[in-house]
DNA sequence: ATTGGCACGC
DNA sequence: GACGTACGTGCCAATG
């Protein structure tokens, strides 16, 4: 086999992985973003290359040999941003772990590195492949030569070789120098010919191949003012030829021997990317990481209880169960453990099940509990016929509110973070995938599970003092805490289901899905599989030749929104459109929902992950009950299946009107917008009304819809493309949309700007609670990044605190029930709306109470409005 | 097993 | 000068 080496331009990967990625940081606060670049853009090369030898060539101090031939070379240029220059020690260091040399030479740029090496090793008949950013590298395109230039940020290359650049400029490689000698580079400060840019730079390599038979034909060029230029500009022009030409003949005293690759040290790697935090990159690596390379935990003791005694319990105890799935309404249990300052205790499940003295215990208010996940605990022991009391704190909770934007909350990640490392992770004890299992060994996995429950038991202290340092204690103690126990009743109530209803509505769908399907096929004239976007996109867009409207990464696209633009245009493109709301309501709604329901109870039970959203929402899982359809009717009935769970009961269903939007009015103090709702108007008209300057009756249909766009937007910080998208407009018009709406709401605008300024400042939002969202890109230099931070400041605050009050409400509601001895139950919440099932002797009851709770959860400036109904199914609670 | 495209809700 | 644009969950097809 041939011998094939990688030349690689450190400098400018690193540069432009830098600029193309966002500037992440690992959990010690450095940055890695172009480590991370590199990195990825190594595994790539090495697997799809597969090199004999490598090289990563550096640039080494600030002045070359160029300097002496032009002071001002590279003049002007900005400073190399402290975020990046902090990465280059990485980067070799993970260059040494990947086992590939890297190089610098004093007083020589990478390029002449590079230059040389490529000359040595292509004489040896080396196939050589130069890496770079760096336009000026294709200059070394040759016969053993070829130049690959990183496109559009660092992920994809583009392959030059002497041939494509021939043919792409019309130039030899070699040329590409004398082209710059005439026109210059602004950002290596190379001057060139004062009036002589690409165009005729070219026009003259063409007749003339270089910039010196330019000079001794000098006497044809006739155009006046370029002969004047080239005159006056000799010098300059030889002097830049001197500069653009890569040294291929530099001082370095490394050999092609020297650059042999061997592939990687996986398991050096492997502790190098867990330094750098590149989890994710953790599974591209080829081979196993040795077990050896794990630190050995320390021993740890425990008893395992046979029979419970009182005396294993002290005032507070860490308790937790564990399972290995994740659906707790349904999973086996595999073990529990106590851990208190008296010891580590091991419970096998059968113990804890048949012990009076732990029912006892676990109901007894007064016995403080520090679980990890509160809700988890609460569904687990209630199968056991338990109701968990007295748990004072959740873990999972307090790390979630300490910063929600971690996405790893379970115990070893959250250890990890403050840490404490003597706790292997689920994966490394249980494996993944189709392995995934208890070990056949006791030990092992009651080792583990003690171990979790003693993070839980010293991790408790340290994050509560974080909660109270950050004035946060009471947004777990008050409102998490005590909302895990009411949605923990709710999922383990679950929503009993009409299956019968959803078996009929099935084969309807069916029966219509299949016609839908070969009417679509004879349309496009082939059989082919509809539900393959892959598959349609070139049926639409060459053989019907229907205009291409937008493309994703991978081809065209065929979303609803670019199909709705050729409705009309083939009959093809509205059977299409029902043929995706048809399937998704078959696959997602009505399969998804019979795949969960309970034989035995007909009922589902949803989980609400209530550690999970950047803005304090929930979120529903296994099935997700937030997104039942409501909008198009034939979705709509879906809500059919959805029914009471006893007879003569009905479903009730509460929302909150405009909340965000009052909240809004309430945290911006805008005085316009307070008066709005006080006097209970329509909104959007209203907005309407302000912001195109018109009375109420002269607010046509459509100045309300867009006055009801604006206001989506807000509510959910999108950007003016976004309001584009959604009213069907120019960027432009949305943006004046935008500011006409500022400028009628001045307290709106100056909040805006506040909040983006207190997020600048604390590096976090807040919202009515005191829950935190962290945005270090409010500082990025990249616009986007940047824009996209301060549209989020904008709009956490406003759907964060409109999470925190129907949470207030809903724990609210819980006790109250309870206490007036009604039998309603609360089932579902969908973010701003709460559905019960209600006895029809308590409706008017219920009604009045939901509808006050919510309403008075909370004193803001402005009154919050709840609109109710209810009926025999969801559907018909509208 | 993971990714990309698409569609549903708020 | 170009970035890529509210947040979630889940389905299917295609790919490694």
């Amino acid at each position: 086999m041939s011998n094939k080496l990688i030349l690689i331009d450190g400098n400018s990967i690193a540069y432009r992985a830098f600029f193309a990625l966002p500037l992440l940081n690992n959990d010690k606060g450095v940055y890695t973003n172009a480590v991370y670049g590199f990195t990825t853009m190594l595994l790539k090369i090495i697997e799809e290359e597969k090199p004999t030898h490598v090289l990563v060539a550096f640039d080494a101090g600030k002045t070359t040999f160029r300097h002496n031939t032009y002071t001002e070379y590279k003049g002007g240029r900005q400073k190399t941003p402290s975020e990046l220059s902090e990465q280059f020690p990485l980067l070799r260091e993970l260059l040494d772990a990947f086992q590939i040399k890297h190089y610098q030479l004093e007083n020589y740029e990478a390029d002449d590195i590079i230059g040389t090496m490529a000359r040595i090793a292509s004489d040896d008949g080396v196939q050589v492949k130069v890496i770079s950013g760096d336009k000026d590298l294709l200059q070394l395109a040759g016969d053993n030569i070829e130049v690959n230039l990183t496109k559009k940020g660092i992920s994809e290359m583009v392959v030059y070789s002497k041939e494509v650049i021939e043919q792409e400029m019309e130039i030899t490689p070699l040329q590409i120098i004398d082209l710059k000698a005439l026109m210059g580079d602004q950002s290596d400060n190379i001057p060139g010919v004062r009036g002589v840019g690409e165009k005729t730079a070219l026009k003259l390599l063409k007749q003339y191949a270089s910039v010196e038979n330019i000079y001794e034909h000098l006497d044809e060029i006739t155009a006046k003012k370029l002969n004047e230029n080239l005159t006056t500009y000799k010098e300059d022009a030889f002097m830049s030829k001197e500069l653009a030409t890569i040294n291929q003949e530099s001082p370095i005293e490394i050999t092609v021997e020297d650059l042999k690759y061997d592939g990687y040290d996986t398991n050096k790697l492997s502790t190098v990317f867990k330094e750098l935090g590149f989890q994710s990159l953790l599974n591209k690596l080829d081979g196993e990481v040795d077990v050896e390379e794990e630190v050995a935990l320390k021993e740890i003791n425990y008893e395992v209880i046979s029979e419970l005694d009182e005396s294993i319990f002290t005032g507070e105890n860490a308790f937790h169960i564990e399972i290995l799935d994740e659906n707790y309404h349904t999973e086996e249990m595999i073990g529990a453990s106590i851990v208190n300052k008296n010891g580590n205790y091991y419970i096998p499940i059968d113990v804890l099940e048949d012990s009076a003295i732990f029912k006892k215990w676990a109901e007894d208010d007064t016995k403080e509990k520090y679980v990890f996940d509160a809700k988890k605990m609460t569904v687990l022991l209630r199968r056991l016929g338990i109701d968990l009391k007295g748990v004072t704190f959740d873990l999972l909770l307090a790390s979630y509110l300490v910063n929600p934007s971690e996405n790893n909350h379970d115990i070893p990640s959250i250890s990890h973070r403050f840490g404490e490392k003597e706790v292997k992770t689920d994966e490394e004890v249980y494996g993944k995938g189709a392995k995934k299992a208890v070990p056949s060994e006791n030990v092992l996995y009651e080792e583990h599970i003690i171990r979790k429950t003693v993070m839980i038991h010293l991790l408790k202290q340290q994050v509560e003092d974080e909660l109270i340092a950050n004035k946060q204690l009471e947004l777990l103690t008050e409102l998490e805490l005590p909302l895990a126990l009411v949605l923990g009743k709710m999922e383990a109530t679950g929503v009993k289901i009409d299956k019968d209803r959803l078996l009929t509505m099935g084969s309807e769908l069916s029966e219509r899905l299949s016609v839908l399907e070969e009417e679509i096929q004879e349309l496009a004239g082939e059989a082919f599989n509809v539900n393959s976007p892959k598959q349609l996109g070139p049926i639409l867009f060459e053989k019907l030749e229907l205009p291409v409207v937008k493309k994703t990464k991978t081809g065209y696209s065929t979303a609803a929104d670019v199909l709705e633009q050729l409705e009309g245009k083939h009959p093809i493109i509205e059977k299409l459109l029902l043929y995706r709301q048809l399937k998704k309501l078959d696959s997602t709604y009505i399969a998804g929902l019979l795949r969960v329901i309970d034989e035995d109870t007909l009922k589902i039970h949803t989980r609400f992950n209530q550690a999970l959203t950047q803005t304090g929402r929930l979120s529903s899982i296994d099935p997700n009950l937030q997104n039942i359809p409501i909008r198009i009717e034939e979705g709509r009935k879906i809500r059919q299946a959805f029914i009471p769970s006893e007879q003569g009961w009905k479903i009730f269903a509460a929302d909150y009107s405009q909340i965000e939007l009052r909240v809004l009015a309430h945290i911006a103090k805008d005085e316009k917008l307070q008066q709005a709702f006080k006097q209970d108007k329509d909104i959007h008209t209203q907005t309407a009304m302000d912001v195109f300057h018109v009375s109420e009756d002269e607010v046509t249909s459509n100045m309300r819809r867009q006055a009801k766009a604006v206001n989506f937007g807000i509510v959910y910080g999108i950007s003016d493309y976004g309001l584009s998208q959604n009213l069907g407009i120019t960027r432009k018009e949305a943006k004046q949309f935008i500011d006409r709406y500022l400028e009628s709401y001045p307290a709106v605008k100056e909040y805006m700007k506040d909040v983006v300024q207190e997020a600048k400042q604390d590096g976090f939002v807040t919202t009515i609670m005191n829950r935190r969202r962290y945005l270090p890109d409010i500082t990025s230099r990249n616009f986007n990044v940047r824009s996209f931070a301060e549209r989020t400041a904008m709009n956490t605050p406003i759907q964060g605190s409109a999470a925190d009050i129907i949470k207030l409400a809903m724990i609210q509601l819980s006790k109250q029930l309870e206490e007036s001895d009604l039998q309603a139950r609360l089932l579902l919440q969908v973010h701003d709306e709460l559905i019960l099932e209600v006895p029809e002797n308590e409706l008017e009851e219920v009604e009045k109470l939901v509808a006050t709770t919510m309403e008075q959860a909370i004193e803001l400036d402005v009154p919050l409005k709840v609109d109710a109904s209810y009926g025999d199914t969801w559907y018909d609670a509208k």
